[in-house]
DNA sequence: TTGAAAGCGGTACCAA
DNA sequence: TTGGTACCGCTTTCAA
């Protein structure tokens, strides 16, 4: 006869309990509640899952039994013979959780709908994914859904490991990853036109970090349109806050001494910083003076005071298609990579002479 | 002889896989790494946390053996058996995520630095933390941080289930769990008194939601010293974000007839609405015609457009604070509990008229 | 429908 | 320092 789970221990401490609480005050656990209600173990697993074959009577001895213990199925246990622990990565670069609170807001909202638990990453850098990668993978998460840099071989490890990923705001070099994207390259070719159409001939743009896909693909897309139509533009580097915005309007106006139509800022909080050096120390009036726009369409790019013409990301639509789209891939690891790119809506603003506003 | 853990099995999995993937594609387990490094996996198991002891040359095989397989230790198993996940929940409401998003990148790096990873739990509204908590425990979290309003039933359940919490920005009733604040009473006084000396004379308020601890405690130090000066402040109540803020100066405007020298808003996000719309639809000059101050000293209400007069959080002091007390009573949960409140610092600003600036 | 029992992948104690 | 082994709490066949 083979030993078992030593059943004898088992009983011995659970005799060893008051009727209410445990002794040692240990958390309940599916034995304690099978005791209780006099059913096995099993009986209790199949109570707390779908699909568990259990009478309508027992199960409701059972829930009885586990109410008056305080019980809640053990997540780390299920997930050790399940391989599921319902947990999803999120990571991020601090500088989306600063600027653009909504992502992780409306991310969080996705996920919960979904029933699954996010892991935060937030990374001070985009680059500094290494060490956090290891801890995803320690953590067996269902999935991951990243806003930040992965180099090729960090995503290759995403594979190794079974682990289905979604990107957000980005595309892998040869596009075999799923992505849900804001479709920033004609977005940003449309808001050139528009500012080209009502006069604006000497462009600056303010990039975000090197590293960044979301500030290289937007600084392409407006570079592009603007060799169409034959304008160089003076570029500087930023970093994605409003301080470097406003360093980079001082630095575009030094290098066109002063002749300049439009700024084109990759993202909303460059372009805040911007207006008000336009404003405060460059005392030019916007867009009279100067056109400047943004991009991504924020709370604070909406406020009053600033009103910035921009191009709004589709949030809520983007982070539930990438909420889903991971579910999707958790559950049938085999889907083919699909790409899902979402058009901004130009908001007007008041920061830009447009054409036809 | 007992059977043991069916080595028969184990060692027919191993042996069918090819020497540097695992057949099935399965992820490598300890059992694996000490196969391929002819040692017991008790020996892998030591490697992998602190003072196991293993002699230098056993260490450095099995750590070579874990890298050829890219073996990395399942958490979940090892949770199971020392009933630490590692994992610490975050309980926040929406408008802290989307308002003041320093706290939770604050406290992403503070956990991070501790070495616990964090379960992200964003609230619609400081109410919902029912649904919540049966997550909470389940997923066995080795504590919880709440910057939401939890009722004395909810402290309760973490109590019963032994989970360590610590309150942020807000104190229990009976002042027995351990908490950080930002001393709001003595900070929402003095701005009261400095804007009294300055000869504000008619005051109103603008408070958060009635479900938040942060605005009735903002609210009550204002009151209190309005109290002591001898003045009935106008009170409306506001929603925490700009627009809720615009409508509070409106609504403060229409019930003093236009008599009002300064409006407290319990948080800078109101101020900055209540700002906007002062200059904007009202046509007042600020401060001059009217002072409004806030408090919390985020970094919207740092733009210049706004350089909001407020009280700034010491957040970087006080997410570090939350995040060492809890990790402190995960390792020792007996230890008294201890509030630590922290004075917020006066930013001048120039939305407000103050004595002595 | 029910219960017995074999894992899931580790940890930790114990004897060697 | 090592390996053997009994768990941790749940899921999932498999017989009954």
């Amino acid at each position: 006869m083979p030993p078992g789970r030593d059943d004898a221990v088992r009983k011995h401490r659970i005799n060893g309990a008051a009727s209410t609480s445990l002794a040692g005050g240990r958390r309940p656990t599916s034995y304690d509640v099978a005791q209780l209600a006099g059913v096995s173990q099993s009986a209790v697993s199949r109570c707390f899952r779908s699909g568990g074959s259990i009478a309508p009577a027992t199960r409701k001895r059972v829930l009885n039994a586990a109410d008056a213990l305080g019980y809640q199925p053990n997540a780390i246990a299920s997930g050790l013979t399940t391989s599921r622990s319902n947990l999803v990565a999120v990571l991020i670069s601090r500088h989306v959780m600063l600027y653009y609170p909504e992502v992780l807001d409306e991310l969080s909202g996705r996920l919960d709908e979904l029933n699954v638990r996010m892991l935060l990453f937030t990374l001070r850098h985009e680059g500094d994914v290494k060490g956090v990668l290891d801890q995803v993978w320690r953590h067996r998460v269902d999935g991951a859904i990243a806003a930040v840099h992965l180099d090729p071989e960090q995503i290759g490890a995403f594979e190794r490991h079974h682990v289905p990923i979604v990107l957000y705001n980005r595309r892998s070099a040869d596009g075999q990853i799923p992505s849900v994207c804001c479709e920033s390259h004609f977005g940003e070719k449309w808001i050139v036109d528009r500012l080209h159409e009502a006069g604006a001939r000497s462009f600056g743009i303010i990039t975000g970090p090197p590293d960044s896909f979301v500030s290289s693909e937007r600084v392409d897309g407006a570079q592009d349109r603007l060799r169409e139509l034959g304008i160089i533009p003076n570029i500087v580097e930023g970093a994605f806050d409003p301080a470097s915005g406003a360093q980079g309007l001082r630095a575009l106006i030094e290098m066109t001494g002063g002749k300049l139509d439009a700024v084109v800022c990759v993202n909303d909080q460059m372009a805040i910083g911007a207006i008000d050096e336009a404003r405060g120390r460059c005392g030019l009036v916007v867009p009279r003076d100067i056109s400047i726009v943004g991009f991504d369409g924020t709370a604070t790019g909406r406020l009053h005071s600033y009103d910035v013409t921009t191009i709004r990301q589709p949030v809520e639509r983007m982070t539930e298609a990438a909420a889903a789209m991971l579910i999707e891939r958790i559950a049938a690891p085999d889907l083919p990579p699909e790409i899902r790119s979402f058009a901004g809506k130009l908001i007007a603003g008041s920061t830009a002479m447009l054409a036809g506003t």
